[in-house]
DNA sequence: CACTTAATGCAATAATATTGCATGAATAAA
DNA sequence: TTTATTCATGCAATATTATTGCATTAAGTG
């Protein structure tokens, strides 16, 4: 496994919060640890059945919910997908860059920009979230 | 109506791109122009038979897109809902804030942001697009 | 008017997500 | 160890959001 620092993390965050790290987790898991792109609750259960393990598409949903409350994915809204936090540990805003034509995704994590954010916000009395996920479409490199 | 002036502004927008101004499309406008709050296409959907009026959903989505495409709304992937968009006429990075507790949207259209956006996003190799819509999960006066 | 293009209707279907309740597993308390 | 409790999962129905292909109607053009 080449991911396996990563999943460590994500372990290791799992416990220190004290929550169960049950094998339908891990599994889940690791499918996302090995999707460089975003993918959909359906995919995962396609991926699942495709290795013989079926899950109920309730289950997926509520594990998947389980790794975004622990901020170990995010849900791309504009997709309709979910995908591997690259920053777990850090507590800032996270910025996914989402190619519009080609949907390829770059996670900047932009601590900067977080704060610029913040202060814009301010004056509105709108408070910043920490650990927020913003999602910024873009065209990728590839793509112009 | 106390929104004559922006109904207007929508329709001069549509005329100049030289679009069809059909009666469907002014419907939905007003109803959008009604709703300060995002609104889904099946909330349209009820609020016209309410009125009498029945659309099949797929032409709402249909409208939806049509005002999309100019610029004049916004989709809300966050809550997968539908707004105006508070300053159609400009070219610049759209935020829209959106309060993690009640739902309540706040556009705040900041420019100097989105220049930061794109500095940042430069030294990626990523291109910010014009006239983007971002949104922020953050919480509004009332809810802190 | 005749012709062409665009908008809408219709209805099925796809894609995404949630719910309530039953069951079983893990954990904690007695 | 047994009992009680909490939590994870299964199940299956349902809710919600969105798209599609094809037929029909309306709008715009010459």
């Amino acid at each position: 496994m080449k991911h396996i620092k990563k999943k460590n993390k994500a372990i290791q965050i799992c416990l220190e919060a004290r929550e169960t790290l049950t094998p339908n987790r891990i599994t889940i898991l690791e499918l996302l640890l090995d999707s460089e792109a975003p993918i959909s609750a359906y995919d995962l259960s396609t991926k699942l059945k495709n290795k013989g393990k079926y899950l109920n598409i309730s289950t997926i949903y509520r594990v998947i919910d389980f790794w975004i409350k622990l901020k170990i994915v995010h849900k791309i809204s504009l997709l309709n997908k979910f995908i591997l936090c690259k920053n777990p540990d850090e507590i800032h805003t996270h910025i996914t860059n989402i190619c519009t034509n080609c949907t390829k995704v770059i996670e900047t994590c932009n601590k900067n920009m977080g704060l610029n954010l913040d202060k814009s916000s301010k004056n509105l009395g709108i408070l910043l979230r920490p650990n927020i996920n913003v999602e910024i479409p873009v065209l990728c490199s590839n793509c112009q």
